[in-house]
DNA sequence: GTTTAGCACTCGTTTCATGCGAGTGCTAAC
DNA sequence: GTTAGCACTCGCATGAAACGAGTGCTAAAC
C-alpha cells in the first residue's frame, strides 16, 4: 500500500488535532475538516489503512485513532513545516535577551527559563564546552603547606577553578614563579590544545617539577572535560500540565529521568552535526522517556557549535512550533554569545 | 479541657500510625495498640476530645481523624524524641562523605545527595555564605578594552568571578599594578571586612582610580551576596511517591513551589539561631507548601554557622528521623568542612 | 471504481442503586 | 470512669443499565 497524497493529508490532519486535544481522533472530527471534504466513511477506510501500514494506533475498538511514533517520525522528517513565531514571541524572546549579563552562567539560566516559559515545555541547556575557548589567564593560588587552587580565565571571560595537591618541596614562591611561567607559555592558546600539550614541550624549562605539571595538565584536561559541563533545567513542572502525565507513575519514571543529569547530559551530547535532532518516543534509550520526545539544538560562538539546549515534552508535542522557537533562541543566544566573545578577539 | 497524661499518649499513637499509614486512624485501631490498654469506646471519647481541642480532624463523618498542624506542631515541641539512626544509616552516610572532594560545590551537591537519599523526602543545601571566610587572593583579569574579569579565592579554596567595566584609561598594565596592590592590602582578611571596607582606606595610594575601585568593591559585595548563594536540589521525584500527592495537581503546586528557588533560598535563610527549625504545613508562607512540611538546620565550620539545608516532605512527615539523620548529617559536613578550612589556618 | 449513506456492533464511560464496612456517637450497664 | 452494644453515617466497591463515540461492513449512488 501507498502513502499517497489524500493519506498524508488526512494524516496530517489527524496528528494536528491530536496534538492539540490530546485525545483520540475520530473519522467525523476529520470529515468535518473544511480542506478535506470527504465523508467520515472514506475517512475511515484511509484510517484503517493508515492503521495497517503501522502509522495509526487504536487504544481499543470504538476509539479514534492514536498517531504511531512512526507517524510522528514521519510527520517531522516530510510534512512539518517550520511554524512562523508571531510577533509577540519573537518580542517576548529578544526582550529576554536584551538585559546585562553578568557572565555565560547566568545566560545559560536565562535561556532554560525562556526556553520552558515560551514553549510551556520542560527545557534543559548545556553549559558551553570550552575546547576552542582560549586561555586568557591561569594561576596557582597556595592554600595549604600541600594544596593550592589552580584558577584559569578563558578569553570569554568564564572562570573554572580545581583544588590541586601539591608536593610539600613547593613553597608559595616556587608556585608564583611557576605561576608566572603557565601564563607566559600557554595564555592566547585555545583550552584544548593546552589540554593534550605534549609535557616535553613545557618541561625543558621546568624539568624538576614534571610531575607536578602532570596534575597541572590533568585539571586542564578536567576544564574541557565534559563531565564538567552542566546541565541547566527549566520548568520541570510543565509535565505535570499534559494529560499523558496525569497518572503518577509515570510522571514520576519520567520526573526520575529528568533529575538524572548524565542522561540529559547524554542526550545532549550524543549528537552529530545535525542543526535540530528530534528524537520521538521509543527511539529514546532511557526506559522513563519512552513515552516522551526531546528536540535537541546547537548554540555557536561565530561558526563554531559550543553548546546545546534541549526541550522535553510529550510525543504529541507541537514539532513545528518547538523548533520555531528554538531556532529563534538559538539564534539571540549564539548572537549574544559571539558578541561577547568577539569583543575579545578585537583586541588581538 | 486539658491534656492530659492519656491524651498525649493517644494522640501520639495516632500521629505514628498516620505517619506510617497516610491513612485516617480509627479508634479501634489505636485500641488494639499494646501499652494503651482501653477500649475503643474510651478511645472514641478521647478522640473526640482531641478533636474539639483542635489536635484531630475528621475528612468526613465515620471516617477515622487525622492530626492536625496543630498537633504535629504540639508533637514536635513536646513529644518527640530524636530516633536512633541504625548502623547501616549510620555507615552511610558516613561513607558518603569519605571520599575525596575536588570542591565546596561537590560537597554540597554530595549532601543534598545523601540527604534525599537516605530520608526519601526532596532535600535542599544552601551553598556556604562566605562572610567569614578570609580572602586569600585577588586579580583583575584583562577581558577586552573595558572588561575585565574580577576573580577572588577564599582560604576554604572557593573561587568567584565577577565581569567588571574597566575604564578606557585603563591598560593590561595598570590592572596588573593594581591587583597587586588589592592582594598586598586585602588579602587575609575577612570577605565581610573588605566588602565594607571604607574607601578611604584604600584610595590614599590610588586616589586616581577611585571609581573604579568603587566599583571593586561592588563586586566584593557581591561575593557576599546572600543573592549569589545557590540552592542545590535533590530527590524532587520522591513527593510524587506520597499519597497526599497522587492528585497531580496538589503536586504541580508543590512542584512549582520548588522549582522557585528564591522561596526556597528564603526558607534556608529566614532562621533566627536556633540549629533546627520545623515549619509545619500552614505555618508555610506560600501557597503552594501550606499541606507540607519542612525542616532546615545550619552547618558549620569550626563554631561559625555558614549555611543551611533542608527536607521538604508531606506534614506527615517522619520528624524525628529528619532530625536524626540531618544532625548526623550535619555533623559530617560541619566535621568535612572544617577540616579543609581548618588547614588553611593551620599554616598561618 | 470510488465515495457515501446506513446500520449493526463494540466498548469505554457515566450514572445510579445497592450493599458493605470502617468508624462514629450515644446510651446504659458495669 | 470504663466498656459493651447498637443505631447511624458515609465513602467506596460492585454491578447493571443507558449512553455515545466510533468502528467496520454492505449496498447503493456517483
Amino acid at each position: 500500500m501507498e502513502l499517497d497524497a489524500r493519506k498524508l493529508r488526512i494524516l496530517q490532519a489527524i496528528i494536528d488535532d491530536y496534538i492539540l486535544t490530546a485525545a483520540p481522533v475520530g473519522s467525523r472530527t476529520i470529515s468535518k475538516n473544511a480542506d478535506i471534504g470527504l465523508s467520515s466513511a472514506t475517512i475511515r477506510n484511509e484510517m484503517s489503512d493508515l492503521e495497517e501500514m503501522g502509522f495509526l494506533e487504536q487504544p481499543h475498538t470504538s476509539a479514534g485513532r492514536v498517531p504511531s511514533d512512526k507517524a510522528y517520525r514521519m510527520y517531522v522528517n516530510t510534512i512539518m513545516r517550520r511554524a512562523m513565531l508571531s510577533g509577540e514571541e519573537l518580542a517576548s524572546i529578544r526582550a529576554h535577551y536584551s538585559q546585562r549579563f553578568g557572565d555565560v552562567d547566568e545566560i545559560v539560566k536565562q535561556t532554560a527559563r525562556v526556553l520552558s516559559s515560551v514553549t510551556k515545555y520542560t527545557s534543559m541547556v548545556l553549559s558551553p564546552r570550552l575546547h576552542a575557548a582560549r586561555l586568557k589567564y591561569i594561576h596557582l593560588v597556595p592554600l595549604s603547606e600541600n594544596r593550592a587552587l589552580l584558577v584559569i580565565v578563558t578569553d570569554a571571560g568564564l572562570a573554572r577553578d580545581f583544588l590541586i595537591r601539591v608536593p610539600r618541596s613547593f613553597d608559595e614562591y616556587q608556585l608564583e614563579k611557576l605561576s608566572r611561567l603557565l601564563n607566559a607559555r600557554l595564555s592566547g592558546h585555545r583550552l584544548d590544545e593546552v589540554a593534550s600539550m605534549h609535557l616535553g614541550e613545557l618541561a625543558g624549562e621546568l624539568a624538576e617539577e614534571k610531575g607536578f605539571l602532570d596534575a597541572v595538565l590533568v585539571s586542564l584536561q578536567g576544564s574541557i572535560d565534559e563531565g564538567a559541563r552542566r546541565v541547566e533545567l527549566s520548568g520541570t513542572r510543565n509535565i505535570l500540565n499534559f494529560p499523558e502525565y496525569s497518572d503518577v507513575g509515570r510522571a514520576r519514571n519520567l520526573l526520575s529521568a529528568i533529575e538524572r543529569k548524565d542522561l540529559l547530559y547524554r542526550m545532549l551530547m550524543e549528537r552529530g552535526d545535525v542543526e535540530f535532532t528530534i528524537t520521538i518516543g521509543g527511539e529514546n534509550e532511557d526506559a522513563g522517556m519512552k513515552e516522551c520526545s526531546v528536540v535537541t539544538a546547537k548554540y555557536r560562538v561565530g561558526d563554531e557549535p559550543i553548546g546545546s539546549f534541549g526541550v522535553i515534552g510529550p510525543t504529541r508535542m507541537n514539532y513545528s512550533r518547538v523548533v520555531a522557537v528554538m531556532s529563534q533562541i538559538g539564534l539571540s543566544l549564539s548572537e549574544l554569545l559571539t558578541n561577547m566573545f568577539e569583543e575579545e578577539h578585537g583586541e588581538h
